[in-house]
DNA sequence: ACAATAACTAAACGATTGTTTAGCTATTTA
DNA sequence: TAAATAGCTAAACAATCGTTTAGTTATTGT
């Protein structure tokens, strides 16, 4: 052992983590990260081999961030409203204050959607099958659904949250409200 | 007068269109739009002024692409059904050969939201407009919904046709018709 | 047929991209 | 306390970015 770093690595992960969020993978520079990581490009690279690797420490991190949002709707138990409420959740998380517009899953499966990065949209589809999987369970508390109309609810939501994400770059409060309230009155 | 052009200007937008419709304005570079259009560096910044020109006019061609769904929608007189047919032109169109995956508009909604390129946004904005103008136009066919009834639905349909872009690059042709079908139960 | 000129080719421009390297500094351990 | 070593700074790397320029070719009107 020698010098010790001195940096915390989770800090200058979130802070690359934000900058990917608002700007996008191709969109930020390691001129960028430097600058906001507060740390020497050396030092990025000896913590987390390149500009690839560190995006794929901000996806996770970010997972992280997210992750207590989906165990409240894991252990929900009152079906669909429980994914509106997860709906809600979604939106009123990038209204907090340090938080960016979007959310950088979506973004990112915007973005990586044409290209050829295997590693990442396999991150990305990942995260999307669990989403799918959460609503599946939640809608198959209504006794009355059946499987066929289950599958093509969860398909739609999915789809839903997708188009959610993206609406919360943009739109206002009222017609993210309207969008959710839409959404559900037709399950 | 001199020489003449050697190559149709309306041909090589079309070809610079298809580029920047598959990767983006950003992951689009010159060095492609020069093999891709056949023409050079010099006959390209000649005849669009740059990078930026060029993508206006293309987004302009690809604006003129569509032209023919809106009037179809546009001169259609069964109000929501319309809107649905519409939503299945656009998934139809994204299937002709010759045409890539999903929206160009949306691509460069979802691209630029974040940018402060007000010429693109305002370009994106009034494509947008226009198209929940029509919703409203058709939806105000049905003389049972109050106007407040209309611009919420016209605002679900603009996010929701922005879902179904989004879609139209990634997912199944069975996930995106069953997404089309929940939209518009209740509508 | 010849001067004028627009369009062509091809090379180079400076800036910026992601990445690497050489040399110095600080800390650890024996 | 001194050798070992990990982290630091700062400069340089080759490649590519969007853009420009110098020089050549082809077509025009007179």
């Amino acid at each position: 052992m020698a010098r010790k770093k001195q940096y915390i690595v989770d800090d200058v992960i979130d802070k690359a983590m934000h900058l990917f969020w608002r700007n996008g993978f191709e969109n930020t520079s390691m001129q960028m990260l430097e600058k906001e990581m507060g740390i020497n490009k050396f030092s990025i690279y000896s913590s987390f081999g390149n500009k690839h690797g560190l995006f794929l420490e901000s996806l996770k991190s970010y997972k992280a961030k997210r992750k207590i949002m989906f165990d409240r709707l894991k252990s929900a138990t009152n079906g669909v409203e429980d994914i509106k409420q997860f709906f809600y959740d979604s939106v009123s998380v990038c209204n907090q204050k340090g938080s960016e517009k979007g959310c950088l899953v979506t973004n990112t499966y915007n973005e990586f959607s044409a290209s050829e990065d295997e590693i990442i949209k396999k991150q990305i589809t990942a995260f999307m099958d669990n989403l799918k999987s959460l609503f599946i369970e939640k809608l198959r508390m209504d006794p009355s659904k059946d499987e066929d109309t289950i599958t093509k609810q969860a398909n739609f939501l999915v789809l839903a949250k997708h188009g959610l994400a993206a609406a919360t770059r943009v739109n206002s409060q009222k017609e993210i409200e309207d969008y959710i309230e839409m959404t559900f009155t037709k399950l």
